[in-house]
DNA sequence: AAAAATACTGCCGATTCTTGCAATTAATAA
DNA sequence: TTATTAATTGCAAGAATCGGCAGTATTTTT
């Protein structure tokens, strides 16, 4: 038979194409990408694999799911807490007497929040009542709690309020709680959280992105930051570990 | 053909969300599960022995509870918790759809936010960072949380801004936490908290006193209010009650 | 250019997973 | 105690998965 349609699909144009379903919704089906992809589900299923076995993807049972899905955030409170720890352990290294962090959510910040030195005087600015909280267990830090209206979702404060109250703080050190982070960059899937991230990564000389190994290579919709505007990339694995090495060149310094 | 909806939930995706749920509330009935996530208790069941099993969740009679579920540490709440539920339900019974409500903190104004239901359009303002996380889990209502420094003490913004903030404001309702109430009215020990509570005060057409009888007649330093700015003054004993009489003819409403 | 090797895809049957139902047993509450 | 509610067990229907196979397309070798 002759086919000179274009509607042949390669196999990465058409593993492309189910990377950012999940990537766009956080799972997908089989039986939905068998459809909207016009190929048999044994393929679907196939592809799925290869991209779980590249670790880009967890493949579940009748479909797929996102690295950056909430499971793993929460599976991970219970085993994950030693690589969030030596994570916290790094970052607050970079900590000094008088400064002023400014900061946002996410597990990973409390766990900063709560191994912080006692003897620290750091003036702490966050949108994160959770981690304003948590700060406030130590007697040496001050924090000052960026009000606004308070995101079902995230937990953090968002709206033009909290921008604007960002955009007159001069901070030396910004810790941003990541969600995707890839070649490209931070990501993240709400806007409004998007738009407060944005804000706080302005106000601050310093960017900390602090991220656990598996998110790394993980894409949302919204672009946050580029690469290149990230001083301090901190994981969990050696500076030198392979699955580093793409970010060497682009990132300051990897910690 | 019917498209297939994206109604189908994946199996790690239910059980995301039960953790999700039992982070949230400490516990969770198998029920309210079943009915929530629309398969059958049997699969609830599963589901958390599989948790369960996984060390990620403790399994009970009926249902689940966090791992990090301290039984004698909420028991010891039980003590209270009757007569804080009774002065809850008495709060809510004066709240009525599309209202403002600015509100500060304790644990009876948590027990309020807890016990808020389902259906109410509110939206509330809170300088308490706990607070206003209990009440985000109200799909309904909109939390705005008023930013400013954060005292160590009372676990509340405090400050100028905050006070100007709230001048911004206009409430139906206010919902003071008490931390002392007498014959001269509500009264305080940390002087910035009254400045706050001041300004809430001013902000609000209406003045809600929740407290528990055992406060009732205490004294603290410094005065926030008299009695007779108090509209509701709310107890969890009946309102003809001996130890009220003395308030009868000072407050507006006893509940 | 032709042949061979390799890769890709769809189909089929066997197997495993998942889920709901029903009957029985255990646990809790009245 | 008895009555109610939850847990357990076994089973069956339907889905999803796996493994092999065959046909086709693509690449490499000759």
């Amino acid at each position: 038979m002759i086919i000179t349609e274009n509607r042949i699909m390669l196999k990465k144009e058409r593993q492309a194409q189910i990377i950012k379903q999940i990537n766009l919704h956080n799972k997908v089906l089989s039986s939905d990408l068998s459809l909207k992809l016009n190929v048999s589900e044994d393929t679907i299923r196939r592809d799925l694999n290869e991209l779980a076995l590249d670790h880009i993807i967890v493949k579940v049972h009748g479909g797929a799911l996102s690295k950056s899905y909430n499971f793993t955030a929460s599976h991970a409170d219970t085993y994950a807490y030693d690589k969030k720890n030596i994570i916290a352990q790094k970052a607050i290294s970079l900590f000094r007497e008088g400064m002023t962090i400014l900061c946002s959510g996410g597990t990973t910040m409390r766990t900063i929040a709560s191994k912080l030195p006692e003897n620290l005087h750091i003036t702490f600015f966050t949108v994160s009542p959770l981690i304003a909280l948590e700060l406030t267990e130590h007697p040496n830090v001050e924090v000052i709690l960026l009000g606004g209206k308070l995101s079902n979702s995230s937990k953090i404060s968002v709206g033009g309020e909290v921008v604007s109250k960002i955009s007159e703080i001069k901070a030396d050190l910004c810790i941003l709680g990541i969600n995707g982070f890839d070649q490209e960059g931070i990501s993240d899937s709400d806007y409004e959280v998007v738009q407060v991230k944005k804000a706080m990564i302005k106000a601050s000389k310093q960017i900390i992105a602090p991220i656990i190994s598996e998110k790394l290579n993980s894409t949302l919709r919204l672009q946050v930051a580029s690469v290149d505007e990230v001083d301090y990339l901190i994981t969990e694995l050696s500076p030198d570990h392979k699955i580093l090495e793409s970010y060497q060149s682009k990132v300051r310094y990897i910690l």
